[in-house]
DNA sequence: AACTATTTATAAGA
DNA sequence: TTCTTATAAATAGTT
């Protein structure tokens, strides 16, 4: 901007721009840290060099930018903490439901013990069926099809279709 | 910088202030945008105004600094979701737990019944106590204390100690 | 918001 | 490169 209006397109020739490069980002670094001294607000400016794309010149140095900077890092610590949440979730969220499914195994498996003894008590102390409310009698079809004392795993491994309702 | 030569210091005058930051601040946005093309670099401005400091003017305003900014709105998401995953865990921490009580009442019932059952059987297809193993007939002390058929919720709130080993 | 007298920034040259 | 300087650009105070 001075002996030549320029237009603002990029500056093919190298050495000219890394010249207007080094001029221009200190007068605008003077720019940021003027307007925050005069208008007492925060600003920030980050400017990658071509030369050293890893290290880019900030303002301010010590202290804005910096918080800047490190948001970043926050930014990778909470996303991976995230994560990590989200499988411990998922795997709580599986063992709930494992853990939900297992009683209605044994309630199943209490309702037939239970009919099981409500047969056998009918012999032994006399007491008549009429104890039993419906559901128990529907289900008594369950124990002439299948033996008394039968092992543990078969009687597991046949559900009940009306299990659920109990639950 | 112009009229008069200004002191880079606060200016106090609030109307001042605010005059001079509307314009400094295109100035440094055009100047950012300038060195960009110029230079084909990267550099982004973050300008924080006094009146809004949720939303700091930013170059340039629809890719780069757009990152940078949404990384902040990304950081107090991410904080957030963090923070309600954390309540979900704990939730789902606090199912299971109940959810895997749940087993150990049902079991000790299960058995309860299954040694009721023994005796009945016993009694009616003459079946003895041989069968029984050792467990349970250790439990056969508790027969002899409660009386079988008692209600469904007397034998489940009567949990046995040795219970949590089983399981 | 627009103007303009000055200051400031800077492109080209030394 | 750094320094110089002519000139463009930015802007403080004004309207």
């Amino acid at each position: 901007m001075a002996r030549k209006k320029v237009n603002i397109r990029y500056i093919s020739n190298p050495a000219k721009r890394k010249a207007t490069f080094k001029k221009r980002k200190n007068g605008l670094l003077k720019k940021v840290s003027e307007i925050c001294t005069l208008c007492a607000i925060e600003a920030y400016a980050i400017i990658y060099s071509p030369d050293e794309p890893a290290k880019p010149e900030v303002w301010p140095s010590d202290q804005g930018v910096r918080s800047v900077i490190f948001s970043f890092r926050e930014v990778s610590e909470l996303e991976q903490s995230k994560k990590t949440l989200c499988q411990e979730n998922l795997l709580l969220r599986n063992n709930l439901s494992k853990a939900q499914e297992q009683p209605k195994k044994l309630k199943n498996e209490n309702r037939k013990k239970e009919m099981s003894l409500l047969m056998c008590q009918y012999f032994v102390v006399g007491k008549n069926l009429e104890n039993a409310n419906t559901i128990d009698l529907n289900d008594n079809t369950f124990l002439t099809d299948k033996k008394i004392g039968e092992n543990e795993n078969e009687i597991r491994d046949a559900p009940s279709p009306r299990d659920d309702t109990s639950y």
